[in-house]
DNA sequence: TTGCTCCTCACGTCACGTGAGGTGGC
DNA sequence: TTGCTCCTCACGTCACGTGAGGTGGC
């Protein structure tokens, strides 16, 4: 009786004209008789069949199943329903992971670094470290994180303690004007040297908060100090003074032979 | 100082090899230098680099913001964000309603149907109709829903009702025989058509439960023959037989001239 | 005659996965 | 010498969207 083209039968079921061409292409939906025109044309049949297809397609079933799906009986097509329910909610778990992710990026530094660091990140600058040390130092402990990222918290009690010391205070503050300024006084580097081989003396009396297996691992100590390299190329002249007290590396910091 | 091959890269990052040389194809991530074997080799800064993008890119954010987003300053990092979580709380949107969809699927008829009608598919299990009718009727109800989404629960309290009277559940016995069987009983055929009159004068004479606008719309109804007719060809007796009581069509009958 | 629908290619989307075919490093 | 990593194409995935170029229907 009534036979619909293409449009009519999208219009009535509620999809494009692109789709329906589509499931014929993936012979999801069969090909109806052609009339004179060549135009296809379809019975109420068709519109039934596509209505089923959208419904599933839209609850987010593979247009792959649902030929077999709708050709299934009750019993296969509850449990295949069933899995892809599992599937849809995976999905939502880690959209909503992602949000999570998303709102961490919003409360302070640009990438996902653990709060704790954050918290540290905004403690230097209360103490007036430079936002381009900030950044720096950041960066660091994005490498850090990234490696160790279930020790990172373990760490940060004893780095917000060791900002109650003067002298780490007085380092970033030296690091953070050299960072800013075109010439470095050669002075305010050597008193920053020796505060570095003073740290370095003291934890190696004191032992530290990684494990030997942990200090062991070298790759991400190479990374810290090829990055400050990276982002300031002038970081050699501390390399430099280091030496001369007889020390080499400076984020893990060895005596020379 | 340390220079990472690609994989060493990639492995630090928590990415495939190939998703990096996919940051290279596509610009997000500048291609480094090459060693004298053409093996590209990366410092600490590419690795910092790459690890923002992934932590950005697994946080839902399309690559081809990452690289805008990472150069913007705070205020315009923290718009873009905002509305990178607005996409992801839609797409959550979206799939819970799937899964509503997709349970709507268990509880009954394979489409989406609304409730009211899975349940009038139940009632008339219980009654005794064959599956394959039930399963005509649905397919019909499909038709309907698809058409008067909002409608059909109004419409659903009446057809329940009407389910009272024992003529329709003798129509809706004999039209399951008559599907189910390859030869129709005449007497039989002519009772169906008997009571499909009746029901429709005293339509007439009550009124329906549907608007003018909505009988009006005869796409629908056109479909609604087609698919009988279609499931089963030998409905078209049942049609002569409505003929030579003075009607014409039966889903909603007219009287002939 | 005009505008709308229909037709068939065929490329584009998105973020890579997956060979294919070949070469350098330990 | 073997196995592993690296290299560059280049097609495949998924469900269509979007022209391109042409024709039939009212």
């Amino acid at each position: 009786m009534t036979k619909l083209t293409i449009g009519e039968l999208a219009a009535y079921a509620g999809v494009t004209v692109r789709a329906v061409r589509h499931y014929h292409q993936i012979g999801l939906l069969p090909e109806p008789e052609r009339d004179a025109s060549g135009y296809r044309r379809y019975g109420a049949t068709a519109v039934v069949d596509l209505i089923k297809i959208r419904s599933l397609a839209e609850a987010g079933v593979p247009l792959s199943q649902i030929g077999s799906l709708l050709a299934a009986g009750p019993a296969a097509f509850a449990e295949a329903i069933h899995r892809i329910d599992q599937g849809i909610s995976e999905e939502i778990q880690r959209l909503e992971h992602s949000r999570k992710q998303i709102a961490q990026l919003l409360t302070g530094d640009t990438a996902a670094l653990p709060a704790s660091v954050t918290a540290y990140l905004d403690r230097l600058r209360e103490i007036g470290v430079s936002e381009r040390m900030v950044q720096a130092e950041r960066d660091g402990w994005i490498l850090v994180a990234a490696h160790w990222p279930d020790r990172v918290d373990d760490w940060m009690p004893s780095k917000f303690a060791l900002l109650e010391d003067p002298r780490l205070v007085r380092l970033y503050l030296i690091l953070s004007a050299a960072l800013d300024a075109d010439t470095v006084d050669s002075a305010l580097l050597g008193e920053a040297a020796d505060i570095m081989v003073a740290f370095a003396e003291e934890a190696e009396a004191a032992g530290q908060a990684m494990t030997p297996e942990e200090l062991q691992d070298s790759v991400p100590f190479e990374l810290l100090d090829s990055l400050v390299l990276e982002s300031d190329p002038r970081a050699g002249r501390m390399l430099d003074l280091m030496h001369e007290r007889g020390w080499t590396g400076w984020i893990r910091a060895e005596r020379l032979p």
